[in-house]
DNA sequence: GCCCGTATCTAGTCATTGACAAGTTGCGGG
DNA sequence: CCCGCAACTTGTCAATGACTAGATACGGGC
């Protein structure tokens, strides 16, 4: 699957992709080793950088993926809330993905498949926040329901809220945690955010 | 001030500590080397390793000394809103430490040291959520709290709300935010919480 | 005032890595 | 059939982390 014995691999950019999420997952971007991707591989110890060009641009590639995969995820949620729990959700199927995004100084800014796939996340983003209808501040509360969710997800990756999730589905703890906050469910209308 | 022309430095820990801080706030702790902060600080290339250990190990301190800087700045504050406003303003004033405290897989999770100074921050946090009264759910409720002040604070060092904060003290858009979640002041009281 | 234990720092070395250059193989269009 | 180009290999260099052995000087004990 990974390695044949013709000249050719055959698919080395998702071979080593795939072996890149798994390193990164586990031991996070600093453990990334372009040389030790390629003997996983069974290739030589330059040939992944004829796929990604250096080391951040393996880890652009990643995060553009990510961003892509993300805004996959919040397509066609209906509500504000059902988006945070998909953000939830997605950080926890895709670690590597999500780790890789959020750390700009591994990656390449101007990479234009990493900017294209940005905005199509950031769109989806804003579409969830949009559906809330004409709340006092809309992009104010975008903010907070993203900082919610996101700063949900990554304590969750740095392993700082195992013992109160424990085995449940994080997505399920993410919407009770919204509950307690808004209330029973979401969104809220116009008139429930002014008093609330 | 950071190097001497006597044989002993006289304050290498500290030199390479603030080399370290300056380094990963500018480029992250990727960008870190043992031998660039030797240089820097007018030393042989293997001094720093007598105080650190090696790179794991400066970075293990450098995590501890912020989880002590931040138990600091979150004791003795009334509100729990005050004390996430703090929280986001520990993050903007010490981005170098408030990344590597957050990435465990740089850190030797089981020294003394750094699990002593988690221990303060964590009571501090945990300090916050009691002061809520009989909520419903306090350790919910807490950990919405952490949440939207982690995530905030992370989005804005990964400058994902560059645009949204413009020139504005952080931590007054924090306020902001949690002011349009939950109302004008927090704590609420246990009715309020039950309406809302 | 001297001596010695030890913390601090130096000098040298090795394996590993990222990046680059130059050459080889073989797929697929014309 | 052949030729351009993408995919991969081989070789090399500077930089780094980690380790070892040794030099230096600070400070307590006498």
């Amino acid at each position: 699957m990974t390695s044949r014995n013709s000249y050719h691999h055959g698919d080395l950019r998702q071979a080593v992709l795939a072996a890149a999420l798994d390193v990164i997952a586990a031991e996070g971007p600093g453990a990334l080793s372009l040389r030790d991707l390629a003997r996983r591989a069974g290739v030589s110890h330059a040939a992944p950088a004829h796929h990604f060009k250096d080391r951040t641009g393996l880890l652009t590639a990643i995060a553009a993926q990510g961003y892509d995969l993300l805004a996959d995820a919040l397509a066609d949620a209906p509500e504000l809330s059902e988006r945070g729990v998909r953000y939830v959700r997605f950080a926890v199927d895709h670690p590597a993905h999500f780790t890789v995004m959020f750390q700009p100084e591994l990656l390449r800014a101007d990479d234009p498949a990493l900017l294209a796939a940005k905005d199509r996340a950031s769109a989806e983003l804003r579409a969830g926040v949009t559906g809330l209808g004409s709340v006092p501040d809309a992009r104010t509360a975008g903010i907070a329901a993203w900082s919610l969710a996101h700063g949900f997800a990554t304590l969750l990756l740095t392993h700082n809220l195992d013992d109160p999730v424990g085995g449940r589905d994080p997505g399920e703890v993410f919407r009770s945690l919204t509950g307690s906050m808004f209330g029973a469910d979401l969104p809220r209308t116009k008139t429930e955010q002014r008093n609330g």
